[in-house]
DNA sequence: AGGCTATCTTGACGGTGTCAAGACTCAAAG
DNA sequence: CTTTGAGTCTTGACACCGTCAAGATAGCCT
């Protein structure tokens, strides 16, 4: 296999990494709505079915552009600092902002990673299921540490509770990026409350 | 104004009714992506131009499409009995439950509702800002009822709270109706620890 | 040199939303 | 009863879209 990733020299000199750069800058500018394979390639100068020898078809491609988002995702939680000594509600304070920010400050990437047509309409690649399962695990590793040494209520298990609370935080975030509440102060009080939520059950 | 809702013996009887009644079956068997205004038109069996005489746009249809959801929305939770003087916490149960099977018995719905092509892309109707933001303060009125007499942490506030837990909820139902999270088993404990979460909190 | 394969191209098809312009129907006004 | 006119529906056309099929090109290996 290995596409040439490593031969610079060949037609176009790596057009499956040009295709990904491009494709994450045409994301950022038109939005998942305004992607188009044939608006890529020509912004790319190349002809409009060339992308199709280096991805099967559109939502091969898309599910490439989000696994890398999902590699990202995963180093932004390993940079977090949680639970790492010091006051486990500073820690998850900051991390929730660090998740908000990586939500907000890319919408279109964090839409196209959760977003319906990738998981649900099309068939996810297997490497970003992949990719995306290390991303899910690793966040609910950590935060299920901080619910490890706590008092917790009858029947709660911390990976349930790190479950729960991812649910929040992207619910949060889909809420944000969707435009359905549009206040970013609101919603930075409401994330405040989310993280009182959570601190709460450590009782 | 007042289309033919009245008069129905004119051209087609009443088409704008026609439309969203084939509409809401074409969402649930093709889902939101296969939702055309072609085939809806063919469906309801009148040419393609017909319906953008009684909406604006594709927008508009789904807009009106989902003014309705919203409306069941509102519905739906005027009939939870949510501390009505029963327990709080069986209530709360029931409440999320019910929230929970909304979404997820007719996911497309709740996808249209909540979904970005609505919000974000294309402007929302104010006759659907309006409805939605009607469920949404009936959501947190009474959910925020049920913070009001109990003894909160420092600085927080019923309604930020109730808005907390429904960002949790809408991510829980995004991550199943998404495809994201599979597993419905899982997803039960994931709300039966949402709901500790909340309870927790009250001290 | 010849051939192989990966790469890229152009042509075509069926699908989409919607602008523009015409055709029909019916109620009310003359 | 005829004319008008607004409301309703239709057909034609355009610019997009994803992608199948078939051909052209370029570089490596024998």
């Amino acid at each position: 296999m290995a596409t040439r990733q490593d031969k610079p020299g060949y037609h176009h000199g790596d057009l499956r990494a040009a295709l990904l750069r491009e494709a994450d800058q045409l994301l950022r500018e038109d939005g998942i709505g305004g992607m188009s394979l044939r608006k890529l390639a020509e912004r790319t100068g190349v002809s409009r079915m060339a992308p199709y020898h280096h991805f099967r078809d559109k939502n091969a491609l898309l599910s490439a552009l989000a696994e890398q988002g999902f590699r990202d995702l995963k180093a932004m939680i390993d940079n977090a600092r949680l639970g790492t000594g010091n006051d486990p509600a500073e820690g998850l304070r900051d991390f929730v902002r660090d998740y908000l920010r990586f939500a907000t400050d890319h919408p279109e990437r964090y839409e196209l990673m959760f977003g319906r047509p990738l998981w649900k309409s099309g068939e996810p690649t297997d490497a970003l299921r992949e990719t995306a399962f290390a991303a899910f695990r690793h966040y609910a590793d950590r935060i299920a540490g901080l619910f490890q040494n706590g008092a917790l209520p009858e029947g709660s298990k911390p990976l349930r509770l790190a479950q729960a609370s991812w649910a929040t935080l992207h619910g949060l975030c889909k809420l944000l990026n969707d435009g359905i509440y549009v206040d970013r102060q609101d919603m930075e009080e409401v994330s405040e409350e989310a993280v009182r939520l959570m601190l709460a059950v450590l009782g």
